[in-house]
DNA sequence: GTTCGCATACTCGGATAGTGGTTGTCCGAGTTGTGTTGG
DNA sequence: CCAACACAACTCGGACAACCACTATCCGAGTATGCGAAC
């Protein structure tokens, strides 16, 4: 179990575009040479980001990404749902009927650590 | 990301020594018909939870697998380090020399979960 | 001068493919207990 | 009666295969801007 490389390029994406808050639209080309992505890629997390409402897209000329919510709102769980979902990490599945005992252990674990995600905010560490 | 199955297997299983402790070897025919896994693929897991040192196994006849460590001892924790590694949930593999601020809140968060997870015994839910 | 049309600069989304990890299966090898057989 | 041997009940570990998610690329389609030509 790993966090994919899409959820800390997102990462790394969203705090580029809390520093560069109050700029015009930043189009594909520029972000993806300035994150070493291919841009091709790159506009497929944008394209997570964008239904996560996060971020919106003005497409055309002049067009790009921008930020839709004002940075101090976004939590690092916020993006973090966007790119993995929001599933648990643990579903025990097996045919037990009644509530798996262990499930719960691991899930009150999993809310322990969502929770100081959600407490945290991108401009923590701009 | 989630947990794979061998977790949710492994946690089961052990679950399963803990409730059983104090009589025989366990065999892997038995073992495997009560967790509907197959004998063979069971195998697998119980190779990695004896490297662990969280169980023995006795080969030849009348062998079989049973507790290596008390039954309060085992956390949560021991059995889910013995199948995912131990390895950190998030690395943040950019060029960035510097440690990454993102990366330390992520691994911040993991922390919690996993602090959650050391003081959960597998006594407690059986 | 106004309007139409075309080139340009963008994003959007489906199709496709390589790669690696997860989930299993198969099979031969090694190890221990047990029963049997021959002296 | 006892030792040697064969067999059965186990685990161990490597090789192999199916499958799926992640990662990434390619390309055609849609959309807005701006420039230029025609009237």
């Amino acid at each position: 179990m790993k966090y994919t490389k899409a959820t800390n390029y997102a990462l790394h994406i969203m705090a580029y575009f809390v520093k560069q808050e109050g700029t015009d639209n930043l189009s594909l080309q520029p972000l993806a040479s300035h994150m070493n992505i291919s841009p091709t890629y790159l506009s497929k997390i944008l394209t997570q980001l964008v239904k996560a409402d996060l971020i919106q897209s003005t497409p055309g000329a002049n067009g790009g990404y921008s930020l839709r919510k004002t940075k101090t709102e976004i939590s690092f769980y916020d993006v973090i749902q966007a790119i993995e979902g929001s599933g648990a990490l643990f579903t025990c599945e097996m045919d037990e009927n009644r509530t798996c005992q262990i499930e719960k252990v691991m899930q009150d674990a999993e809310a322990k650590m969502v929770n100081h995600l959600k407490e945290k905010r991108l401009v923590d560490v701009v």
